[in-house]
DNA sequence: GTAGATGCAAAGTATTTGCGACAAG
DNA sequence: CTTGTCGCAAATACTTTGCATCTAC
């Protein structure tokens, strides 16, 4: 079983305040990759006095703590998730918006080959597949 | 010998206007990916009097057409190359900057297996790497 | 107690748009 | 001619920041 949020938090040194455990409980709880504005809606339902910048500088906060995922998808805002073990990449639905997400270890030892290939060590990549769903 | 982009317009039915013909000239000479304000500062030098709205909205014409691509790599603007025939993909240097276009025929066929795999026709995807170059 | 976090509103970026003048077909 | 484009400046969308106050540790 791998650390939730506020574990993680505490192991990196990130103080614990109030905003933070919600925008984190909030962020595990969403398997749906919400973007700011979105997170912001679930997060002002619990405690509405919270501000957009905490929001916005959270996420960030998160994400340079390794806690948080940030993808720029085609022609959209940012959108976050929680990461967690498991490198996956995103099967993006171009009509409804959903996401799936996957791994292909193959895939992932091509890049790596392909990266080696030009002389460089790859530190990170995105791979996004953009479909649409065939009628059965 | 692939349609240049002048070509490329009168073939779609977009009209040449001076200013997209600047635009065209400078984005078929240029391989390095510029984002729009680079493209508007070469594009500035030929003619001063051209305006940044005219950039951004050429650009999106052009790729709305299909004359050029839009990449949108980790934390930077938005960066335009011609497209043509070949497709490719990204390996972006960290340090600097720079990108180096790879095709990679194995790696393009997973992703269509992946998407089948889960019910989808792949209409478009995106593969960036992300690496620092090795010592050797 | 103190360093760091928050809320607010103002400032930054990147990009788009309304409008009157102008140019391509 | 007429439709679409241009330049300009104002508007928008998203994100960051300065500052005074407050809070976790």
């Amino acid at each position: 079983m791998s650390e939730n949020i506020e574990q993680k938090c505490l192991s990196k040194g990130v103080k614990l305040t109030e905003q933070r455990k919600i925008i984190a409980k909030i962020m595990s709880g969403s398997s749906d990759h919400p973007d700011v504005d979105e997170l912001y809606n679930r997060v002002s339902k619990i405690d509405s006095k919270i501000s957009i910048a905490t929001v916005y500088r959270t996420v960030k906060l998160f994400e340079e703590s390794g806690i948080l995922a940030k993808h720029e998808f085609k022609g959209s805002k940012a959108r976050y998730e929680e990461l967690n073990e498991g490198h996956h990449d995103h099967l993006i639905d171009v009509k409804s918006g959903k996401i799936i997400e996957f791994v292909d270890e193959e895939i992932e030892k091509l890049q790596k080959k392909v990266a080696e290939k030009y002389g460089y060590n790859l530190v990170d990549h995105k791979l996004e597949l953009y479909g649409v769903k065939k009628k059965t």
